[in-house]
RNA sequence: GGAGAGAUGGCUGAGUGGUCGAUAGCGGCGGUUUGCUAAACCGUUGUAGGCUUUAUACCCUACCCCGGGUUCGAAUCCCGGUCUCUCCGCCA
């Protein structure tokens, strides 16, 4: 959410942000004709509130009945328009903060112009495609061929765009959250947490998947209870409505959840294969931090799942993200891609997205009443946060079995994971 | 799921219709005293909006879990909801 201040006294200044992703500037007119009245309104009632105040203060020491009748009617007179004007009110705060909560994020000075993804900035790349001396298969064939990947089963028993991992794939997921986890943990200074995967609808709105996707959420209708759609919206939200000391930050929290999409948006899209399903593991790092920080976490945060990709020994590269693609509701965002080389099937590879990390600078921290304090008696300020994957998981999959696949149908276990799986080097086919 | 109790400032805990943004204690902050520490004493100590003003000053308003209602007036009375605790039942 923005300040409605800065709205207020740079509107030229926001509509011409805004017009960088693509906003409409009207709704910044309407909100501003909303706030002129707010704060009429508001004044107007406060001044009738002190009225009756002083009035009935008055009432207790009144002398005579009949002046005490007299100021009753009075009062009560005032009470009437008093709700008359919350009334108003009530309706009018509903329309500006709904407003409010659909608004994009101002982007930072240094996201690119662009409207597609082949506007994004590439920003390094690391390590170069293998070349293979065979035929390479994609995923979905080395998977089912060594029976870890069962897509018809997970089809049969939940659906479209679900699938079952067996054996050595399921250990071989296992294994990547582990080691994403302790290098997070151990390396990287960050405190994991294991948060519920379901949340209360506040918590969607204070990370902003609410109200804007509210059709690509899972939702228990019985008890508006939601699927987490990624570990960012329970983690992020853990410190709600709280006011933090400033030497607590920056806070490093990672934590791995499965995460539920709809991904209404996107049938017949990315269908072969596990590249985008309705669920999915994650292994999520958010940070919170003071406005002044957050520029130097974003570059860690980046710079934490990159590691995690080199430490695979997978080509990767970080590309910063262009006005047009990027979340609208952060500043800044950079994504990392894993080469994965016939993840299109007989188009060839692709860089697959397996990270996104984004600054939201002070947007979240609005929404949701996070604020920290800089010291004793000081007034208490919004935080920035932020937050990266670091990696998604069935992308990551995707581009081990790609890239560590062998002639003869076997995919060899990164040297970095093989600890996570009782020492395997060697995934191949069994009974 | 059943029965009962409760929700008040950073914390503990008073307050049952007006003089209550709210007694008191603790903690915090400032000061006095003081070889040091401790103790004692004095003072101070919430958030937000109106509101960028020379000023974090003054003034006004709202907030005692949330939402309604009664009333001239609600922390206080009534209704609904949420959450917590105790006991019982059930269960990884």
């Amino acid at each position: 959410m923005l300040d409605i201040k800065l709205i207020r006294e740079q509107p030229d200044h926001v509509k011409a942000k805004m017009a960088r992703a693509g906003t409409s500037a009207d709704v910044i007119d309407r909100i501003l004709g909303y706030d002129e009245e707010r704060r009429r309104l508001e004044t107007e009632a406060g001044g009738l509130r002190n009225e009756r105040n002083v009035g009935s203060k008055g009432m207790a020491t009144c002398k005579g009945e009949a002046e005490r009748e007299a100021l009753k009617t009075a009062m009560r007179a005032l009470g009437d328009r008093i709700s008359e004007i919350d009334g108003r009110l009530g309706g009018i705060n509903e329309e500006q903060s709904s407003l409010m909560l659909t608004l994009p994020n101002l982007p930072d000075a240094r996201v690119p112009e662009g409207r597609t993804e082949a506007e994004n900035v590439l920003v390094r790349q690391v390590g170069e495609p293998r070349t293979f001396d065979f035929v390479p298969k994609p995923h979905w064939e080395i998977g089912a061929n060594l029976g870890i990947l069962d897509l018809e089963r997970g089809v049969k028993i939940s659906g479209s765009r679900f699938y079952v991992l067996k054996g050595a794939g399921a250990a071989l997921q296992r294994a990547l959250i582990t080691f994403f986890l302790d290098l997070h943990v151990h390396e990287h200074g960050h405190t994991e947490i294991y948060p519920p995967f379901v949340v209360k609808r506040e918590c969607l709105v204070g990370t902003s998947q609410l109200p804007k996707f509210e059709d690509n959420q899972y939702h228990d209708v019985e008890d508006d209870l939601w699927l987490v759609p990624t570990a960012e919206v329970p983690v992020t939200n853990l410190h709600r409505d709280e006011i933090l000391d400033a030497h607590k930050l920056p806070i490093r929290y990672v934590a791995y959840t499965p995460c539920f999409r709809r991904e209404k948006m996107s049938a017949g899209r990315d269908v072969r294969g596990i590249k985008r399903g309705h669920q999915f593991d994650k292994v999520e790092m958010v940070r919170i931090c003071a406005p002044e920080t957050s520029d130097a976490e974003l570059h860690s945060l980046t710079g934490h799942a990159e590691e995690a990709c080199r430490r695979l020994g997978i080509p990767f590269r970080t590309m910063l993200v262009c006005a047009g693609e990027k979340g609208e509701f952060n500043t800044l965002q950079y994504d990392i891609e894993l080469w994965a080389p016939k993840s299109k099937g007989d188009e060839g590879g692709e860089w697959l997205e397996v990270s996104s990390c984004s600054n939201f600078g002070d947007f979240q921290a609005r929404r949701m009443g996070l604020r920290f304090r800089r010291e004793k008696g000081a007034k208490p300020e919004f935080c920035h946060t932020l937050n990266g994957s670091g990696l998604a998981l069935p992308r990551v999959m995707i581009a081990v079995l790609e890239n560590y696949q062998n002639e003869d149908g076997s995919v060899t276990v990164p040297p970095v994971l093989r600890q996570y799986m009782s020492g395997l080097e060697r995934i191949t086919a069994r009974e």
